[in-house]
DNA sequence: TAACAATAATTGCCTAGGCAGTCATATTGC
DNA sequence: GCAATATGACTGCCTAGGCAATTATTGTTA
């Protein structure tokens, strides 16, 4: 009889090989069409959130100020992944428009606390319908099953690319 | 016999449905999932192309100088769908860097023609081979089909989007 | 041909993000 | 308790792109 060795599961699926140096061609990469497709969301996003006076970058923090009812500047700089120098600028540019506001913590010293004010609560009761309306207008033709489908593919590229970061 | 009416074949699909207003979630949706992989494939791209000297943003001019043997500032900025400002500084850049050089145009006055140098020459060499690692690398465990799928999906997310800023 | 319009390159001013360094405050370990 | 370390906010300097001039040139057309 012979012996059945038990292989520990793969950790880490092999790279694909879809893609050769030699004849690489840009338009028919994964990436470059997405970077196409983003250019499109946000410029139709940019474009609808202009009349109310935020670009498609304020959205986020002003969302999650609003969900959450206030947080830190760190909080918000992880939550959107982004430098914590870029969320500090990027709350003064909204504060300048009258957004939101901060204030040093009474509880933490070191820590600022951001608010919306009035002006950001109603500013941002309109985003929602928009982000919905340009998704959906991107996605006009797709059946709820492909729908699902490509939100699979973008997931599992996901996870693939924080395997490689968490590698490096 | 009652009569038919023949309709016109509608020139655009109407939009999907798949996103509401109400209860909108960042997280499940595809502009943000698709955000996210970008970042992950641009960070990985960056850091490879970070050890030849040059940026993510600087590789594309750079090899349509090779491929097509030097272009105007003009053609390199439609080519990459960026604004002419943008790309006279990027070129700027590159300059500095050693590894393009412009030129003004003989036969017309006010056009500009860029260059790769030698040592440009050299830095894109070895793009191909980086991108098409990074993006073998993200699409790991994607049969040939689904990869397929993939790119026809974002082929029609990208002709939605197109008539889209049409329609504006 | 002379006015007019279109195009090419550039510049200034804006938003936006990354990285490194600074300062103040918190947390931890000894 | 105190020193070492970590964290939070901020700043300066960099790349990067959009929009709106401006200037020089090229095309068009009346």
């Amino acid at each position: 009889m012979p012996s059945i060795k038990v292989l520990p599961a793969p950790r880490r699926v092999p790279a694909a090989d879809f893609y050769k140096a030699a004849g690489y061609c840009a338009e028919e990469s994964v990436g470059y069409l997405m970077k196409r497709v983003m250019l499109s969301i946000v410029a139709q996003a940019d474009k609808r959130l202009g009349e109310y006076g935020f670009t498609s970058a304020q959205w986020g923090p002003l969302m999650r100020l609003q969900s959450s009812g206030g947080a830190t500047v760190a909080e918000l700089a992880r939550w959107l992944q982004i430098d914590a120098g870029a969320m500090t600028r990027l709350l003064d540019r909204l504060e300048k428009k009258g957004l939101c506001k901060r204030a040093r913590s009474t509880e933490a010293r070191r820590v600022v606390d951001v608010e919306l004010t009035p002006d950001g609560e109603a500013a941002i009761s309109a985003v929602p319908d928009v982000l919905a309306e340009v998704m959906n207008a991107h996605l006009a033709g797709f059946s709820k099953t492909e729908w699902q489908v490509l939100k699979t593919y973008l997931k599992r590229m996901l996870e693939t690319g924080a395997t490689l970061r968490d590698a490096a």
